[in-house]
DNA sequence: GCCTAAAATGAATTAATGTTCATTTTGGAA
DNA sequence: TTCCAAAATGAACATTAATTCATTTTAGGC
């Protein structure tokens, strides 16, 4: 009879964000997610079944809405090349503007938690870009590798830059991505 | 009178590092690692004050051999180009051999357990590479910009590539390797 | 406004894990 | 060979964290 406030999940979600963001998975307790989320412990219990169904379902909420967000605007009618770069500043900004999320989803992709068949799952989540390198490739715009390989080249450095930004260690203006992006450009380009 | 036995350090460190390889800082436990090392849980308090010493104790271990690593064979009389060339293909090499090693190095770099300085120390292991990133700025073989993004480019690929093989959707030939560095010189030249 | 059933609570309980310690083993010195 | 001091052991202990549950609160139906 009574329902389930949904602004809690938001909550509980965003307290298990915050607090991986700052001390990564371990020594991440439901007492503290809890309380960072103004909430009561056994609350945690009426929404998951465990610590380690509510960290699954953190992680596909987070996964799915970053896939979501590298493909945001992506207009098919566009050039291969422009289509990319819309692609890989989605990236970066969406890196940049969640990186709490970004270190909880790695850690819970290397811990034990997620399972082959979830590393399958976050790859097929990514499947669209692989689609347009593989097009890239074809029309001899990009180079003849692998495009898992071309993937390396365009977002790893994009996830470092997020990660180094937050460091303190590298700034980043507008210009500066965009030079970026032709650092990208340049080393997957035919 | 009795010698500490310089074999279960090592055993101790392998221990910790295949475990975090397999699941991550998450659960790794004394007890585990006692296990793994083959001795009793007691005798880790002989060798360390308490987890987070051995903790830190391994990190500094492996970055320490990891930076050793990137610039092994280095010699500073060759053209710029082939020293990056050197040093981009050790850093592959080590972490493709040492991947449990980078799991457990990254993870613990983003547990609150190494605090600000750490991080500090931990980039100017790395110092010698930045060395020659500002060389190749000031003789214009290498794009003007902040010779940080430039390391960007060039290992957070190398990195990744090093994941994938592990996890089994990329296969790492000589051939592709030297590619790879295809791509990684082209990002980065001016 | 009352009733009800589910949400919410947080102290109590259970489970897991880090650390200690009384005891045993062992390598080297006398 | 004997002795000793330190290493090594692993069960016991202490601490911390996950989960449960008796109780209270609350949103919606009557």
């Amino acid at each position: 009879m009574r329902p389930k406030n949904k602004l809690k999940l938001a909550k509980i979600r965003d307290a298990v964000v915050v607090l991986a963001g700052r001390g990564g998975l371990v020594g991440l307790s439901m007492n503290e997610i809890a309380r960072k989320a103004g909430i009561a412990t056994g609350t945690l219990y009426v929404y998951f079944a465990g610590k380690e169904e509510l960290l699954r379902s953190v992680y596909w909420e987070i996964k799915q809405a970053t896939a979501a967000a590298y493909f945001h605007r992506l207009d098919p009618t566009l050039p291969l090349k422009t289509r990319l770069r819309t692609i890989w500043m989605n990236a970066l900004s969406h890196r940049r503007e969640h990186y709490d999320e970004a270190v909880f989803t790695t850690q819970y992709y290397q811990s034990g938690l997620i399972g082959e068949e979830g590393r399958q799952e976050t790859h097929r989540l990514f499947a669209a870009l692989f689609d347009v390198l593989e097009e890239g490739r074809r029309h001899l715009i990009l180079k003849e590798i692998d495009p898992i390989l071309t993937a390396c080249f365009l977002i790893a450095p994009a996830v470092e830059m997020a990660a180094l930004e937050r460091s303190g260690a590298l700034t980043l203006t507008p210009q500066i991505c965009e030079t970026a992006w032709q650092l990208a450009w340049d080393a997957i380009k035919s």
